[in-house]
DNA sequence: TCCTAACATGAACGTGGGTTCATGATTTAT
DNA sequence: ATAAATCATGAACCCACGTTCATGTTAGGA
């Protein structure tokens, strides 16, 4: 692969993400070329079609995410944190920071892609991890399971609402699950 | 107005509200009006807008609700009922049987329609007489408030998830809400 | 019954946006 | 340096979908 065009394809990604995030379904791919740097041909030859692109973008955050977990199924083996706590921070920044995703979810659900399954199966199997050490600390309630969590992850707020209100959703949530 | 004129309309209104609620932004026009029996162009003269047929839906909705609040209060009024449990068994029903209506409200804000304010006001202020009843009866947590519940309510769970689950989420969300 | 205003019809139009492809420019290995 | 493969360009294409309007139909009162 030649080193421009791998400049591109970063390019591409990025400038999707950012748009597709803000500006939602209406964004059209001229749009994400320009904002790319790149003629729309260009952009068809790394993602053929407007659901690859979005695709795309989602496989990195949940990628980052599964990152994440792991770094924390990490600090929680070496007893530097409780896995409450981890689980509660990983819920309260999906929740505040991660709002822009939720659009990615939408536009992917529209263009008739977005496999859950695939894409959450590995961070559930770490998530799984924590819950269960939770459970044995008596930290989380006995009935939460990770199916839960999931579903109430996948009902957070969007950018529609500001961040201050996102923070206060978390905490009226993460309040149903502790004991 | 003439009396197959108004049949039309509430032909029309029925089978948006079917149609939209299931298959989200895609139904076009042209389904709407050959599933309410009636050409495109009569579906036209009753909604000018595919905007102002959705935003008809969703007052319909929006009525009904207020209906049901009212219903409510009168209920607490006469001390036939705890206003927690009239929260609580609203809170439920949209869940549950409402999930319909998320799509429609993402149909609506696709098309640049859904104004919150006008659409929810109605129903906050009676919503709010049975919070504060229930606050007097120390039955909700003492720092939630309507505007609380509202934002829960905006992020229930749509059609995508089985209603098993949306029981689920409204069992997990209410326990952090009643102390 | 007949008239007319109200209403219904559906083919055609315009537009926005995803996608393609013939042409031209760069990179890189020899 | 030069060739050849890889890559970039962007105007044009296509089609779905919301919307319109000239024409035909129907309801309901006089």
């Amino acid at each position: 692969m030649r080193a421009d065009a791998l400049r591109n394809r970063a390019a591409i990604l990025r400038a999707a993400r950012t748009l597709v995030t803000a500006g939602g379904p209406e964004v059209g791919m001229d749009e994400i070329a320009a904002a790319a740097g790149v003629a729309v041909g260009t952009l068809y030859r790394h993602y053929p079609t407007k659901t690859d692109l979005v695709a795309a973008v989602m496989a990195e955050t949940a990628a980052a995410i599964v990152a994440e977990l792991e770094a924390a199924v990490d600090r929680v083996g070496k007893s530097e944190t409780r896995a409450v706590d981890e689980i509660g921070e990983l819920f309260a920044r999906v929740a505040v920071e991660g709002a822009g995703d939720r659009t990615l979810r939408q536009v992917a659900a529209g263009l008739g892609a977005y496999r859950a399954d695939s894409l959450e199966l590995p961070a559930r199997r770490l998530l799984a991890a924590l819950v269960d050490t939770a459970h044995r600390a008596q930290a989380l309630r006995a009935d939460v399971t990770v199916e839960d969590l999931a579903l109430l992850m996948g009902t957070m707020p969007g950018l529609a609402v500001d961040e201050d209100a996102r923070r206060r959703w978390v905490e009226l949530v993460w309040r149903g699950l502790v004991s």
